[in-house]
DNA sequence: TATGCACGTTGTCCTGTCAA
DNA sequence: TTGACAGGACAACGTGCATA
C-alpha cells in the first residue's frame, strides 16, 4: 500500500493522545464527546489540514452520501435548471450528485444506473427515457431508493406535473386570449407519459373551445436538429394552414420561434416548463410551469426522506400547474 | 489458487470516573 | 449505590496486494 502525505484519524489521534474513535466522534461534535474535547481535537485536525476519507466512511457505514441525477439530455435548459435545483436542495442534507446523461437511449441509461451503483450512490432520481421499464426493474431489484422525475411510468414513484391540465391551460389560453381556433401541438414522443397527457388536455380544451380535433395538427417531433422545420415544411407543402403553436415543452416553443423567424409569420406560441423562471435572459414566452414547489424540491425531499429511513419511495406526486404569461 | 492482511472510518458495546 | 458522562476496544465494511 502506498504511503500518502494525507492526514488520518490515526495521525490526529497520536498527536492528541485520544483513540482514533474519539477523534472520529469528535470531528462529528457527538454528544457523547465533551465540548472541550471536540474544539481541542478539531482545532489540532484543522491545523494538520485533516479531510475526511469519504471513501473509508462509506466502506463503514455504506453510504456515500452521493446520488446519482439521470436525465434524458443535459443540453435541455429544463434539465440544467433541474440539475441546478437538485444539487442545491440535496446539499442542504449534505449530499452531492452524480450527473449522468442518457440522451434518451435505453441502452445508455442502464450503462448510467449501473455505473452509478458501482460508485455506490445512496439513490436515484431519474428521468427515464422511452421504453425504460426494464431499466426500471432492474434498477427496482436492487433495493435503492429512487424517484422519476418529469415522467410517470407504471407503478414507479415519481413527481411529474400534472401534464393534463399543462396541455389544456396551454390550448385553453391559445383559444381564449389570443382567439386561435386552429392550434398547432408539437409534441414530445407520444412513448412517454407527459406527451400523452399533454395531448388528453390540448384535446379537452378545444372541446370546450368547440374547436373540432385535426389530427393532422399534432405532430411528435424529436430534440433532434431540424426536427421542428421540417414539420412546418411539411404543413406548409399540404396547405395545412395554422394560427397558434402549443408546444411541448419551452426549448420545442424556442426552436420553433427560431424556425419561424423570417418567414414573416407572427403566431402565438405557448411552450411548457416556465424556464424563463430561472433563464430570466431568454425571450418572452407563454408558458405553463409548476404552480407552487418544482419537481426537483419535491424529488430531493422524497429520496432524502427514503434514504433517511432506509425505505423506497413510494408516492407519485403530481404537481398543480399554472399558465405565465409573457408579459409582451 | 486460497488466504490473510492492510487501508481509514465508524457503530456498538464496554469501562472508568465522578458527583449526587 | 446509582446514574450520567467521557472515552476506549472491537469489529466490520470493500478491495488490492502479498504470502503461503
Amino acid at each position: 500500500m502506498i504511503k500518502t502525505n494525507r492526514v488520518t484519524l490515526r495521525d490526529i489521534a497520536e498527536r492528541t493522545g485520544y483513540t482514533v474513535n474519539t477523534v472520529s466522534r469528535a470531528l462529528h461534535h457527538r454528544d457523547d464527546i465533551s465540548k472541550k474535547t471536540v474544539d481541542y481535537i478539531c482545532g489540532i485536525a484543522d491545523e494538520m489540514g485533516y479531510i475526511n476519507d469519504n471513501i473509508a466512511s462509506s466502506m463503514r457505514t455504506g453510504r456515500t452520501g452521493t446520488v446519482a441525477v439521470i436525465l434524458a439530455d443535459i443540453t435541455n435548459p429544463l434539465f440544467a435548471i433541474m440539475v441546478r435545483e437538485t444539487e442545491q436542495l440535496a446539499s442542504e442534507y449534505d449530499y452531492s450528485v452524480f450527473i449522468l446523461n442518457t440522451n434518451e437511449d435505453k441502452e445508455t441509461e442502464l450503462q448510467a444506473i449501473k455505473n452509478a451503483l458501482g460508485k455506490k450512490v445512496d439513490g436515484f432520481i431519474i428521468c427515464p427515457c422511452p421504453d425504460c421499464r426494464d431499466n426500471l426493474e432492474f434498477l427496482k431489484k436492487t433495493g435503492k431508493p429512487y424517484v422519476l422525475i418529469g415522467r410517470r411510468v407504471g407503478d414507479h414513484p415519481s413527481v411529474i406535473l400534472d401534464d393534463e391540465k399543462s396541455g389544456y391551460l396551454a390550448a385553453k389560453y391559445l383559444a381564449e386570449h389570443y382567439g386561435r381556433r386552429r392550434i398547432l401541438f408539437i409534441n414530445g414522443l407520444l412513448s412517454i407519459s407527459c406527451a400523452k397527457d399533454r395531448l388528453a388536455g390540448y384535446r379537452r380544451a378545444l372541446e370546450e373551445a368547440g374547436i373540432p380535433y385535426d389530427g393532422r395538427l399534432v405532430r411528435s417531433v424529436t430534440t433532434k436538429a431540424g426536427a421542428i422545420s421540417r414539420q412546418l415544411e411539411s404543413l406548409d407543402a399540404a396547405n395545412i394552414g395554422y394560427d397558434g403553436i402549443f408546444a411541448f415543452s419551452d426549448l420545442l416553443a424556442y426552436e420553433t420561434m427560431n424556425s419561424l423567424s423570417g418567414t414573416g409569420k407572427d403566431v402565438p406560441i405557448v411552450g411548457i416548463d416556465h424556464i424563463r423562471k430561472n433563464l430570466f435572459y431568454m425571450p418572452p414566452l407563454d408558458s405553463v410551469g409548476a404552480a407552487g414547489k418544482s419537481m426537483s424540491e419535491e424529488a430531493v425531499r422524497m429520496l432524502m426522506n427514503a434514504i433517511k429511513t432506509g425505505s423506497l419511495c413510494g408516492d407519485q406526486i403530481c404537481l398543480d400547474v399554472k399558465l405565465y404569461p409573457s408579459g409582451k
